[in-house]
DNA sequence: TTGTAAGCGTTATCAC
DNA sequence: GTGATAACGCTTACAA
């Protein structure tokens, strides 16, 4: 591990003080040195390969040009595409991230933003906000620059940048009437989440929009995004008799736990009922049948989320404003969306005999 | 953003010297206070809520508690876990990670790592390396401390954590065998990689064991981990002439394109052909068929290297021995294998009607 | 056992 | 324009 060169080696070399080869590589203060010096002086840098001490420079500046990320949990497919818009972006700006996983508890959460503060992030890209957050609020009074990425708080003064769910939901609301469907149902998310909140609320407000049937039956409530509260609330929906001939999910996961309870109570997707998610994450488009999204631009909302926060945390504290974005959604329509066959309904499945009747089949399997 | 409390503060409140404080707060040379001055210490570092500053720390240490994790590219489903791995491991012992992209281009590999170290990295965690890797040779020359995760280079002096490919060549061998196959597959991962070559070379070495058709034209070589790769080796595969009823492919990935091929040319899996993966990757449960294939712990793995490097770092340089790990695999059987259909095989597919022979069929769709 | 002081590599505030 | 100098917060000989 070679010595590294620091600003001193320069110096000698040069044959100036040290304080003027700071200031010749500084683009801000070149312009106080002599031309011709400080061309000597890049140039000297240059071939010794300077690289500025980090430490050192966070030790003076109060600035480390690292920013922290939080995320609930990094295995979860919709997260990947987002960290890596978010380095690449930082990266583009010579900033580094540091990634926290919450696991979704928000004792760890608090636990690991200090953490990170301590260890001198200059701010955070949060991942894993609800639409009351106590995190944002405590890193609010400090005065710690972040931007929510995906989800968002229920607050105008923090920034962010997410998907247009009212847009996305209205989509999936519209393809499902165009195929025909008049009774659709919906397993919302957990209602603490934005995302959840908002695509509920678009569900609600599009659906009456279109004149579809506004039955409150057809409405349930997933306690959190996967796959078993999917199967779950699809038994409830199934179990509620009231006729319905779609699913609209709040996103990916839960389809694919109602796609399998379907499929547990002999009903077959599309066939019987269609489905939508909503994320477009990996393999969807392997799995059987290939699931009907929305499809949200996660990189870029990584991309930007990263920006902002470099915008704000360059800019003087007293001059940040806030910004939100909003990215656009597109629909994706594969093999889980169908028109409703006219003598099938999921509370009166007839057909091919091997399905049975929801009310002979009252528990999930 | 109230004011950070330092040592000054600390000592200030307790009315001795800063040095003192220090030595009070680490465990190491606590013992040089007294005792009842380092309680007074400790108790009010407690109170003030004392945290050391990164950066002071490590200008004056030079180590930054960071470490650089560097993977081809996080969105591929099997790092994330890798990465919880290494960053739940590293939390345990304070230490950080930065994680970095390589996308496989071996330029951007020696980018990152350079800003990596000029950032102060203290070691580094690779998952990206190839069997003969020039990044591992130059930071070897450095004396940086790494570990190699997944896959390995081919010298002993490197540290790594890897999985047992031959025991998982010989699960997946074995279990076809039992089902009645002996007409078998491959679809070889890329050489150049550890893991592509010890499951190719424990494929051979197997294959020969079980006394099985030994026909090197049963072998073809993906260039990439990929499913295109997948699919376009199934089709050379096809195209052979020579009858095989089941593809050991080296990865899930491989598996996936080679079911998606087999289907375009009207071939079923497991019906006319099994398939196998490797890995175990999220939702090959959900695929259809659900993939058998081999289970690797990739949390245990990122966890473990995390473990040795952190070992490495705070040994003196000339104790680290370089440790090297082999994790064990287990057997998933899922519905991609089934025994061979006597009336059917790849090469004079049979059956349905809607299939057709291979000779007919020459190129991809 | 504790205090003193130097120094890590930078940037910023002075003088000159 | 450039150089000297202090300071950021910490660790660590060395002195007391």
């Amino acid at each position: 591990m070679r010595k590294r060169v620091t600003l001193k080696d320069v110096a000698q070399a040069v044959g100036v003080h040290v304080s003027t080869v700071s200031r010749a590589l500084d683009p801000k203060t070149r312009h106080l040195i002599t031309p011709e010096i400080a061309d000597r002086i890049l140039k000297a840098s240059e071939r010794l390969d300077y690289r500025p001490n980090a430490a050192a420079y966070s030790l003076k500046t109060k600035r480390t040009r690292t920013i922290g990320v939080i995320v609930p949990d990094i295995t979860n497919p919709i997260f990947p595409p987002i960290i890596r818009g978010v380095e690449d972006a930082l990266a583009d700006q010579g900033y580094f991230a540091i990634l926290a996983n919450t696991d979704g508890k928000a004792g760890r959460e608090a636990a690991i933003a200090d953490t990170l503060l301590w260890r001198g992030v200059d701010g955070l890209v949060l991942a894993s906000v609800e639409r009351h957050d106590r995190l944002v609020e405590r890193l609010l009074a400090e005065a710690i620059p972040i931007v929510t990425v995906n989800r968002r708080v229920e607050r105008e003064d923090i920034a962010s940048v997410v998907h247009d769910d009212r847009d996305g939901m209205r989509r999936v609301l519209a393809h499902l009437a165009d195929l025909g469907h008049t009774r659709i149902a919906n397993i919302a998310g957990p209602q603490s989440f934005s995302t959840g909140r908002e695509r509920y609320e678009a569900f609600e407000s599009v659906r009456a929009a279109l004149g579809l049937d506004p039955d409150r039956r057809l409405v349930v409530f997933a306690s959190g995004f996967n796959e078993d509260e999917g199967e779950r609330c699809t038994a409830e929906l199934l179990d509620g008799g009231v006729p319905f001939t779609a699913i609209v999910c709040s996103n990916d996961r839960l389809a694919i736990g109602a796609i399998a309870a379907l499929r547990q109570r002999g009903l077959a997707c599309p066939d019987d009922v269609s489905v939508t998610g909503y994320n477009d994450m990996p393999m969807l488009d392997r799995l059987f049948p290939p699931l009907t999204t929305i499809r949200i631009e996660q990189y870029q909302a990584g991309a930007m989320a990263a920006e902002l926060l470099v915008e704000m945390i360059e800019e003087a504290p007293e001059h940040r404003k806030p910004r939100h974005i909003v990215l656009p959604v597109e629909l994706v329509v594969r093999g889980s969306t169908a028109p409703p066959s006219p003598a099938r309904n999921a509370a009166r499945p007839k057909g091919r005999g091997r399905k049975a009747a929801v009310s002979e089949n009252p528990a999930a399997g």
